[in-house]
DNA sequence: GTCAGACTTTGACTCAGATCAAACGCGAAC
DNA sequence: GTTCGCGTTTGATCTGAGTCAAAGTCTGAC
């Protein structure tokens, strides 16, 4: 359920989400309190994190890594219903059982923090409870975005809006958009595509094969991918297409 | 844009949803505070109360009636993503315009307050922050369980599991269920059912037309709706049946 | 009471994506 | 190097839901 040995900070001062997790909005003395009740976990990727139904005993940040919540029917039906990247939270203040799978897909760390404490401290210090009720309401904005996705679009929107999201966000990690050309490594399985696109593999497959011979991505691999022109790619998504690069 | 007299109190004591909404926290004298910012406005059926990309002056919460949120692409593909009832609030602290068409399906009375008082007032009463956080966090999860329907479920699952939400909300506002059968009317349209749903009207109609040939549903009128056996309503919408009536 | 218009139902046909099935590619273990 | 297994691709076929079209129903206005 843990190892995998990637060296972590453990001062927040430094820590890599310490500007956009729960905690960005904390201040020197808070940040201290809270460097008391963290700790660290780490996993393997494909291992669970949590799963459906588990009594959760910590919420946790995602620190690097990613991470997906899916819900699956009694039949086997599973939808992703979130991608969890650096800076995400996990858990919820006043609930103790997880409805939702928590998975690695990469190897990952979580700065968690036991149930108890941190509500106790989310009372006192307003900082963090504002932090999160601005991120819950970001989630849900996401969330309702991917209604449209999943309600409205077809497979090649689904899976061009997919790309979309993922290039956005390595890039806003890695800043390395030379000239508007992109190339960042997939992070999912076709499967786990699939499951958040409402869509077979199958047709995951197929899709990203149409995307390719298209020209609007390149493959290298099957999970290196270089877009040539993302204002095409935003196109293909059948986004209401802003224009403006990377918000 | 307003107009429609309907009785109700400005008295936040009597209030109907003052025990759901975000003033459920507070104390006396922080209602009495809230007393002060706080307007009614009416809205006809039909109406929208906002518009995508609008100025919104106030956020507000659902008195009485029902409210749609919508996204509309750009060729005018629409999804539904959200149903206000009751206590359910709209607009978002720290933002001002809304990205979504907020639309009065039957006339509408929503308690408002200004954006700027409110959220100074947020500032100042944590049990106002603390309950809006918690309602955020069921509407996310609200939000992601509707990601499966829309996700992973056939036609007919859909509609049942449309039913089986409005049978719910109307049951433990109404709280009429004589002996497992419930009765309600539909407060949507085909066509915006199949908003909700990611379906066609046409399709909503075939399946509304299958589950009444079927026993499942009856129907007087177009909106009249009998569930004879709620349990083979959750069956039909193929969720975890946790046979338990009316969570 | 009838008319207009909005909402709904039903039918015939089409098609995007699912399903079933087979084969391919590639890294890890031996 | 060979083999195993997982993830992936591709093909053939099927089908659930969409599309196009026509007709039915209800309500409110005159």
């Amino acid at each position: 359920m843990s190892s995998s040995a990637q060296k972590v900070s453990q001062e927040c001062g430094d820590c890599p989400i310490r500007h956009r997790a729960v905690c960005a909005r904390c201040e020197p003395a808070e940040l201290t309190l809270l460097e008391e009740i963290k700790y660290y976990r780490h996993y393997d990727a494909g291992s669970h994190v949590l799963w459906s139904g588990d009594r959760m005993e910590f919420v946790a940040s995602v620190v690097s890594g990613i991470a997906t919540l899916t819900l699956t029917m009694e039949d086997g039906r599973t939808q992703m219903v979130g991608l969890l990247l650096p800076s995400d939270f996990v858990g919820r203040p006043g609930r103790d059982t997880s409805p939702y799978d928590v998975v690695a897909t990469t190897d990952l760390v979580m700065c968690c923090f036991r149930k108890r404490p941190f509500e106790q401290m989310m009372e006192r210090t307003p900082h963090i409870a504002h932090r999160l009720l601005e991120m819950t309401l970001d989630e849900l904005d996401a969330a309702r975005e991917w209604m449209v996705v999943l309600g409205r679009k077809t497979a090649r929107e689904k899976i061009a809006s997919l790309l979309t999201i993922i290039a956005r966000r390595d890039a806003s990690l890695n800043m390395r958009s030379a000239k508007g050309v992109l190339v960042f490594d997939l992070p999912l399985t076709r499967e786990a595509m699939a499951d958040y696109l409402g869509l077979t593999l199958e047709t995951v497959s197929r899709q990203m094969s149409a995307l390719k011979r298209d020209g609007v991505i390149e493959l290298a691999g099957k999970r290196h991918v270089t877009v040539p022109d993302f204002s095409r790619l935003l196109d293909e998504a059948g986004d209401d297409s802003d224009g403006g690069m990377l918000a």
